[in-house]
DNA sequence: TAAAAATACTCCATAGGTATTTTAT
DNA sequence: ATAAAATACCTATGGAGTATTTTTA
């Protein structure tokens, strides 16, 4: 697998067009439906429903693009870690909360975060997950009565007593 | 960036050894050392410590070493979604828990995951975190109360009482 | 028939192989 | 002096461009 045929894909499952998505790649039309070809050849798996008006993503299709956004999203986490790191960042962390944590203690746990790693550049990440648009998701767990966020992503700063989330 | 050269230095990094490397990768050790250069110019980050004897990674490395076993299993389960769901899986979903969940509620949470979903293939995964490795991070979070568990993933057979970790 | 995707064919960038040199202990 | 990494050079795979054909609504 290779991340340029996830990139490909996602630009093509959200203009669901093949000449658009190329032009958003800065690339021919041709090239993209090769590359898409050989995704679902390599997968196995049939990604585009081709034979409406509007192409569409199959079930399938729809789940490797959120799939496909995660794999992103996490490269390029990997790549500003590793210049965060080379910069002298130690404290760099990730964890999951669940929404009993109520806001003050996330402070609290991110303020002590800077006291025993040399982390006074003031910079920590929050990976949480929250229902999102998942809201079925949500009302599942509020059911257990473990209130488990799911599917979000925050970004934190230590130096700071809010949350900003993207 | 690319997939190859994080599959390459995660490699280089577990052996310490471009040319062990590059057997286990089945490729020769001047290809390896090549793209390992490369990586290293991309980024603008060095990742190895090639002056002692032993090679060794930076702390740069030892991030990014992470970041790019987390990239990859993200890629697998990527891959083996769209095959899931190709092949009818509906009810894939990934959660993140914090260790006030009991174990029997989490059965109970999984057990209700069949009901409002199609989902009575009886497959579904869950994904946590654990302090694992790092300890130090698992009594932070103990010193504020919050009992945050990081960096581990498990999965799960909803038609099973237990959970498995990989 | 018109718009979009697939295909045929070509070129070239670059990954990999082989051989050699450099480096560090 | 020896083991390991870097470099030089060559080859070839495959990704991209251009042009054309096929498809379907």
């Amino acid at each position: 697998m290779e991340l340029r045929l996830l990139r490909y894909f996602v630009a093509v499952a959200e203009e669901l067009h093949f000449a658009r998505a190329a032009e958003r790649l800065g690339v021919e039309q041709s090239p993209v439906s090769r590359a898409m070809r050989n995704l679902e050849a390599t997968l196995g798996v049939q990604l585009f429903d081709r034979s409406v008006r509007q192409m569409r993503l199959t079930w399938a299709g729809q789940v490797f693009l959120g799939e496909c956004r995660r794999v992103l999203a996490t490269v390029e986490q990997a790549v500003s870690a590793a210049k965060a790191a080379a910069q002298g960042y130690q404290g760099y962390l990730r964890i999951a909360i669940c929404d009993s944590l109520a806001q003050p203690q996330i402070a609290t746990l991110l303020a002590r975060s800077r006291e025993p790693w040399p982390t006074t550049d003031g910079r920590a990440f929050l990976c949480a997950h929250t229902p999102g648009s998942d809201s079925d998701a949500g009302k599942l767990y509020a059911s257990t009565g473990a209130r488990i966020r799911v599917r979000c992503s925050c970004s934190f700063d230590p130096s700071q007593t809010g949350i900003s989330r993207n």
